[in-house]
DNA sequence: TACTTGCATAACCATCTGGTTATATTTTGA
DNA sequence: TCAAAATATAACCAGATGGTTATGCAAGTA
Protein backbone atom coordinates (compact mmCIF):
# COMPACT_ATOMS: atom_id res chain seq x y z
CA UNK A 1 0.00 0.00 0.00
CA UNK A 2 2.67 2.48 -1.00
CA UNK A 3 1.13 6.41 -0.93
CA UNK A 4 2.07 6.81 -4.35
CA UNK A 5 -0.80 4.35 -5.12
CA UNK A 6 -3.33 6.65 -2.69
CA UNK A 7 -1.90 9.45 -4.89
CA UNK A 8 -3.12 7.94 -7.83
CA UNK A 9 -6.57 6.47 -7.02
CA UNK A 10 -7.85 10.01 -4.99
CA UNK A 11 -6.46 11.40 -8.27
CA UNK A 12 -8.28 8.96 -10.46
CA UNK A 13 -11.67 9.58 -8.21
CA UNK A 14 -11.21 13.42 -8.81
CA UNK A 15 -13.07 13.57 -12.46
CA UNK A 16 -16.24 13.03 -12.70
CA UNK A 17 -16.04 11.55 -16.30
CA UNK A 18 -13.98 8.67 -14.52
CA UNK A 19 -16.30 8.16 -11.74
CA UNK A 20 -18.67 8.18 -14.26
CA UNK A 21 -16.64 5.49 -16.20
CA UNK A 22 -16.14 3.39 -13.21
CA UNK A 23 -20.14 3.42 -11.92
CA UNK A 24 -20.95 2.52 -15.46
CA UNK A 25 -18.26 -0.58 -15.66
CA UNK A 26 -19.33 -1.67 -12.38
CA UNK A 27 -22.40 -3.13 -14.17
CA UNK A 28 -20.23 -4.68 -16.60
CA UNK A 29 -16.91 -4.38 -19.03
CA UNK A 30 -17.33 -2.15 -21.86
CA UNK A 31 -15.52 -1.01 -24.89
CA UNK A 32 -13.87 2.49 -25.56
CA UNK A 33 -16.80 3.52 -28.20
CA UNK A 34 -19.46 2.47 -25.55
CA UNK A 35 -18.11 4.23 -22.91
CA UNK A 36 -17.96 7.67 -25.34
CA UNK A 37 -21.24 7.83 -26.39
CA UNK A 38 -22.84 9.00 -22.87
CA UNK A 39 -20.21 12.41 -23.00
CA UNK A 40 -19.83 15.06 -25.16
CA UNK A 41 -16.47 14.34 -25.87
CA UNK A 42 -14.05 12.89 -27.98
CA UNK A 43 -12.75 9.01 -28.23
CA UNK A 44 -9.61 10.36 -27.30
CA UNK A 45 -10.35 12.03 -24.65
CA UNK A 46 -12.34 8.77 -22.85
CA UNK A 47 -8.90 6.83 -24.14
CA UNK A 48 -6.83 9.51 -21.76
CA UNK A 49 -9.48 9.24 -18.80
CA UNK A 50 -8.89 5.16 -19.41
CA UNK A 51 -5.25 5.52 -18.84
CA UNK A 52 -5.25 7.58 -15.94
CA UNK A 53 -7.91 4.75 -14.49
CA UNK A 54 -5.67 2.08 -15.84
CA UNK A 55 -2.36 3.83 -14.16
CA UNK A 56 -4.62 4.38 -10.57
CA UNK A 57 -4.95 0.07 -10.71
CA UNK A 58 -8.92 0.86 -11.10
CA UNK A 59 -9.34 -0.43 -13.97
CA UNK A 60 -7.82 -3.27 -16.51
CA UNK A 61 -8.09 -4.17 -20.26
CA UNK A 62 -8.88 -6.75 -22.41
CA UNK A 63 -8.46 -7.78 -25.99
CA UNK A 64 -11.60 -8.85 -27.85
CA UNK A 65 -10.96 -8.74 -31.29
CA UNK A 66 -10.53 -4.80 -32.13
CA UNK A 67 -11.85 -4.14 -28.80
CA UNK A 68 -10.28 -3.22 -25.54
CA UNK A 69 -12.84 -3.52 -23.23
CA UNK A 70 -12.32 -2.05 -19.88
CA UNK A 71 -13.13 -3.93 -16.46
CA UNK A 72 -13.44 -3.30 -13.39
CA UNK A 73 -10.38 -4.10 -10.97
CA UNK A 74 -11.73 -2.57 -7.49
CA UNK A 75 -9.94 -4.17 -4.98
CA UNK A 76 -7.49 -1.24 -5.04
CA UNK A 77 -10.36 0.78 -4.20
CA UNK A 78 -9.69 -0.66 -0.60
CA UNK A 79 -6.90 1.50 -0.51
CA UNK A 80 -8.52 4.44 -0.55
CA UNK A 81 -11.25 3.26 1.94
CA UNK A 82 -9.06 2.01 4.00
CA UNK A 83 -7.29 5.18 4.57
CA UNK A 84 -10.89 7.06 4.99
CA UNK A 85 -11.85 4.79 7.25
CA UNK A 86 -8.45 5.32 9.54
CA UNK A 87 -9.71 8.58 9.54
CA UNK A 88 -13.78 7.71 10.37
CA UNK A 89 -12.32 6.66 13.66
CA UNK A 90 -10.51 9.75 14.26
CA UNK A 91 -13.87 12.03 13.75
CA UNK A 92 -16.40 9.69 15.59
CA UNK A 93 -13.65 10.26 18.86
CA UNK A 94 -12.41 13.70 18.53
CA UNK A 95 -14.84 16.08 16.05
CA UNK A 96 -18.11 15.82 17.50
CA UNK A 97 -19.76 18.78 18.82
CA UNK A 98 -18.40 17.83 22.95
CA UNK A 99 -14.70 17.77 21.45
CA UNK A 100 -15.32 20.76 19.55
CA UNK A 101 -16.47 22.72 22.72
CA UNK A 102 -13.32 21.28 24.64
CA UNK A 103 -11.06 23.11 21.67
CA UNK A 104 -12.79 26.12 22.09
CA UNK A 105 -12.55 26.36 26.04
CA UNK A 106 -8.94 25.39 25.65
CA UNK A 107 -8.71 28.31 23.09
CA UNK A 108 -10.17 30.63 25.31
CA UNK A 109 -8.07 29.98 28.16
CA UNK A 110 -5.12 30.40 26.44
CA UNK A 111 -6.17 34.45 25.20
CA UNK A 112 -8.40 34.28 28.86
CA UNK A 113 -5.83 35.04 31.74
CA UNK A 114 -4.57 38.46 29.02
CA UNK A 115 -6.48 41.04 27.84
CA UNK A 116 -7.69 43.04 24.66
CA UNK B 1 -23.49 16.07 -1.77
CA UNK B 2 -22.95 18.06 -5.33
CA UNK B 3 -20.34 16.41 -7.46
CA UNK B 4 -17.91 19.50 -7.32
CA UNK B 5 -17.42 18.87 -3.97
CA UNK B 6 -16.24 15.45 -4.63
CA UNK B 7 -14.04 16.61 -7.19
CA UNK B 8 -12.58 18.85 -4.67
CA UNK B 9 -12.39 16.37 -1.88
CA UNK B 10 -11.06 13.61 -3.77
CA UNK B 11 -8.50 16.50 -5.08
CA UNK B 12 -7.35 17.52 -2.07
CA UNK B 13 -6.80 13.89 -0.66
CA UNK B 14 -4.95 12.95 -3.63
CA UNK B 15 -1.41 14.93 -2.46
CA UNK B 16 0.89 13.01 0.34
CA UNK B 17 1.02 16.58 1.86
CA UNK B 18 -2.41 17.55 2.07
CA UNK B 19 -2.99 13.73 3.87
CA UNK B 20 -0.10 14.14 6.05
CA UNK B 21 -1.71 17.69 7.20
CA UNK B 22 -5.35 15.85 7.73
CA UNK B 23 -3.79 13.38 10.18
CA UNK B 24 -1.48 16.01 11.84
CA UNK B 25 -4.88 18.18 12.56
CA UNK B 26 -6.47 15.17 13.36
CA UNK B 27 -4.74 15.37 16.42
CA UNK B 28 -5.57 18.95 17.39
CA UNK B 29 -5.59 22.04 15.99
CA UNK B 30 -2.24 23.28 14.42
CA UNK B 31 -0.58 26.87 12.88
CA UNK B 32 0.96 27.34 9.84
CA UNK B 33 4.59 27.50 11.20
CA UNK B 34 4.10 24.26 13.46
CA UNK B 35 2.80 22.51 9.97
CA UNK B 36 5.43 23.67 8.03
CA UNK B 37 8.12 22.01 10.50
CA UNK B 38 7.71 18.50 9.75
CA UNK B 39 8.20 19.21 5.84
CA UNK B 40 11.37 20.23 3.64
CA UNK B 41 8.74 22.87 2.09
CA UNK B 42 8.32 26.58 2.64
CA UNK B 43 5.66 27.91 4.77
CA UNK B 44 4.13 29.48 1.74
CA UNK B 45 3.53 25.91 -0.02
CA UNK B 46 1.97 24.65 3.38
CA UNK B 47 -0.14 28.06 3.64
CA UNK B 48 -1.47 26.68 -0.69
CA UNK B 49 -2.02 22.93 0.86
CA UNK B 50 -4.18 24.82 3.56
CA UNK B 51 -6.03 26.13 0.75
CA UNK B 52 -7.04 24.05 -1.02
CA UNK B 53 -8.11 21.56 2.05
CA UNK B 54 -10.52 24.85 3.04
CA UNK B 55 -12.13 24.60 -0.34
CA UNK B 56 -13.02 21.40 -0.41
CA UNK B 57 -14.41 21.91 3.04
CA UNK B 58 -11.88 19.59 4.74
CA UNK B 59 -10.51 22.32 7.07
CA UNK B 60 -11.49 25.29 8.76
CA UNK B 61 -9.24 28.73 10.09
CA UNK B 62 -9.63 29.85 13.55
CA UNK B 63 -8.01 33.36 14.41
CA UNK B 64 -6.25 33.63 17.27
CA UNK B 65 -3.69 36.80 17.54
CA UNK B 66 -1.55 36.25 14.52
CA UNK B 67 -1.93 32.70 13.99
CA UNK B 68 -4.60 31.36 12.07
CA UNK B 69 -4.56 27.75 13.39
CA UNK B 70 -6.17 25.17 11.04
CA UNK B 71 -8.89 22.41 12.24
CA UNK B 72 -10.05 19.64 10.77
CA UNK B 73 -13.37 19.61 9.51
CA UNK B 74 -13.78 15.79 8.77
CA UNK B 75 -17.79 15.83 7.62
CA UNK B 76 -17.23 16.43 4.06
CA UNK B 77 -15.66 13.31 3.96
CA UNK B 78 -18.66 11.28 4.61
CA UNK B 79 -19.32 12.24 1.23
CA UNK B 80 -16.09 10.85 -0.26
CA UNK B 81 -16.75 7.78 2.32
CA UNK B 82 -19.77 7.32 0.74
CA UNK B 83 -18.99 7.30 -2.53
CA UNK B 84 -16.96 4.35 -2.22
CA UNK B 85 -19.25 2.94 0.21
CA UNK B 86 -21.75 2.75 -3.12
CA UNK B 87 -19.04 1.20 -4.45
CA UNK B 88 -18.03 -1.21 -2.07
CA UNK B 89 -21.98 -3.35 -2.59
CA UNK B 90 -20.65 -3.00 -6.37
CA UNK B 91 -17.75 -5.35 -6.09
CA UNK B 92 -18.60 -7.19 -2.99
CA UNK B 93 -21.60 -8.62 -5.07
CA UNK B 94 -20.17 -8.06 -8.78
CA UNK B 95 -17.00 -8.62 -9.11
CA UNK B 96 -15.76 -11.94 -7.51
CA UNK B 97 -14.56 -14.64 -9.54
CA UNK B 98 -17.99 -16.04 -10.24
CA UNK B 99 -19.46 -12.56 -11.79
CA UNK B 100 -15.68 -12.67 -14.15
CA UNK B 101 -17.29 -16.16 -15.46
CA UNK B 102 -20.48 -15.20 -15.70
CA UNK B 103 -19.20 -12.00 -17.68
CA UNK B 104 -16.85 -14.16 -19.90
CA UNK B 105 -19.60 -16.48 -20.80
CA UNK B 106 -21.85 -13.47 -21.84
CA UNK B 107 -19.09 -12.23 -23.91
CA UNK B 108 -18.89 -15.96 -25.77
CA UNK B 109 -22.64 -16.04 -25.99
CA UNK B 110 -22.89 -12.81 -28.17
CA UNK B 111 -20.02 -14.07 -30.55
CA UNK B 112 -21.08 -17.36 -30.45
CA UNK B 113 -24.37 -17.22 -32.84
CA UNK B 114 -22.35 -16.30 -35.40
CA UNK B 115 -23.66 -13.38 -37.08
CA UNK B 116 -24.52 -9.51 -36.04
C1' DT C 1 -7.97 -6.57 -51.96
C1' DA C 2 -10.29 -2.78 -50.20
C1' DC C 3 -13.33 -0.80 -46.74
C1' DT C 4 -14.85 -0.32 -42.02
C1' DT C 5 -14.62 -0.65 -37.17
C1' DG C 6 -12.44 0.18 -32.77
C1' DC C 7 -9.10 2.06 -30.75
C1' DA C 8 -4.40 4.29 -29.90
C1' DT C 9 -1.11 7.84 -30.71
C1' DA C 10 0.74 12.33 -31.87
C1' DA C 11 0.87 17.13 -31.75
C1' DC C 12 -1.02 20.90 -29.98
C1' DC C 13 -3.24 24.13 -26.62
C1' DA C 14 -5.11 26.37 -22.33
C1' DT C 15 -5.43 25.88 -17.71
C1' DC C 16 -4.28 23.96 -13.21
C1' DT C 17 -0.84 22.47 -9.77
C1' DG C 18 2.81 22.62 -6.69
C1' DG C 19 6.64 24.62 -5.75
C1' DT C 20 9.82 28.81 -5.31
C1' DT C 21 11.47 33.70 -3.55
C1' DA C 22 10.33 38.22 -2.20
C1' DT C 23 7.32 41.22 0.03
C1' DA C 24 3.20 42.89 2.53
C1' DT C 25 0.07 42.68 6.50
C1' DT C 26 -1.30 42.18 11.11
C1' DT C 27 -0.57 41.60 15.83
C1' DT C 28 2.21 40.98 19.76
C1' DG C 29 5.59 42.49 22.96
C1' DA C 30 9.44 45.25 24.50
C1' DT D 1 7.12 53.47 18.61
C1' DC D 2 9.54 49.69 16.75
C1' DA D 3 11.09 45.00 15.94
C1' DA D 4 9.72 40.39 15.65
C1' DA D 5 6.40 36.69 14.76
C1' DA D 6 2.87 34.40 12.03
C1' DT D 7 0.82 34.33 8.04
C1' DA D 8 -0.80 35.88 3.49
C1' DT D 9 -0.05 37.50 -1.11
C1' DA D 10 2.27 38.29 -5.53
C1' DA D 11 4.95 37.03 -9.31
C1' DC D 12 7.04 33.57 -11.38
C1' DC D 13 8.16 28.84 -13.21
C1' DA D 14 8.07 23.85 -14.75
C1' DG D 15 5.38 20.19 -15.41
C1' DA D 16 0.82 17.81 -15.20
C1' DT D 17 -4.04 17.68 -16.78
C1' DG D 18 -7.89 17.61 -19.84
C1' DG D 19 -9.39 18.62 -23.89
C1' DT D 20 -9.01 19.04 -29.13
C1' DT D 21 -8.12 17.41 -34.27
C1' DA D 22 -5.64 14.55 -37.35
C1' DT D 23 -3.68 10.33 -38.29
C1' DG D 24 -2.11 5.45 -37.81
C1' DC D 25 -2.95 0.65 -37.30
C1' DA D 26 -4.78 -3.94 -36.51
C1' DA D 27 -8.62 -6.94 -37.07
C1' DG D 28 -13.03 -8.14 -39.14
C1' DT D 29 -15.91 -8.01 -43.38
C1' DA D 30 -17.56 -7.45 -48.18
Amino acid sequence: MPPQNLDAIFAALADPTRRAILTRLASGEAGVNELTEPFEMSQPAISKHLKVLERAGLVERAIDKQRRPARLKAKPMAAAVNWLEEFKEFWSSSFDQLDDLLTTLKQAELKEPGNE
